[in-house]
DNA sequence: AAACAATATCGTAATATTGCAATGAACAAA
DNA sequence: TTTGTTCATTGCAATATTACGATATTGTTT
């Protein structure tokens, strides 16, 4: 099909594959790459720092503003965008649940029963 | 065209954005969900969880593995699924650098700029 | 107003992803 | 060895993604 079916999961499972769908791109993470090392976030440099065309920079950059880590504001001519901070906070958040609940557990599973049980 | 130019950007950016592409879908975030929440890793016992057919979740299964986030053991009749804790950490620091960054910037774009201009 | 600059959108082609029924392969149990 | 169980693979249909040329839009400059 292609369609996700996103009524059977959580909320928070469907959030959260959202926000991490719009970063598993290699142009999207060398955007957020590029607004996190530069002062700039005019569209105009961003499309001049990656190696793809106008038109498609734009859509990835829609895709982040859709998923919400990114924000446009139009200054004059250009337009600037910038990391949104309370979605990149959730982001974090959620993130940070994810490896901590991880590290509590120890991941004491079948193969490393295994390799304990025959020693 | 739908392939993704992935020479065109660094090693890191690709492999980051390989990981996090595996888990860019609510059906993984569950798969991991469920290896976080319980004891068992068994194939079945996820398939019986998710709200999807078998052979479904037997390719949400291989893309995790593929992109190295879990692996599965063989264990007499079922198979086994855990997740791989040096990917695991891997993805964590590589995660972890990408927050730290954003923290230590603070994120003074043109949108807080002007708005602290105009005070 | 006319010309330019910066972005977005449209249209389209190529490819990838999602989902499942049907089937296959490997092992276990009877 | 037949039967059942567990999981992977195949084949296919529906949809989504990626990429870009052409064009529209909006604001700036002259």
């Amino acid at each position: 099909m292609g369609a996700t079916k996103t009524h059977h999961f959580t909320e928070r499972q469907n959030e959260l594959a959202t926000l991490i769908k719009a970063l598993g791109h290699p142009a999207r993470i060398a955007i957020i790459d590029y607004l996190l090392k530069t002062e700039s976030c005019i569209c105009g440099d961003i499309v001049n720092e990656l190696p793809l065309a106008q038109p498609t920079v734009s859509q990835h950059l829609k895709e982040l503003k859709n998923a919400g880590i990114i924000k446009g504001n139009v200054e004059g001519n250009a337009i600037c965008y910038c990391i949104d901070d309370d979605v990149w906070h959730k982001f974090k958040g959620h993130l940070n649940g994810f490896f901590q609940t991880y590290d509590l557990k120890k991941n004491n599973c079948c193969f490393t029963n295994v390799k304990h049980k025959d020693l």
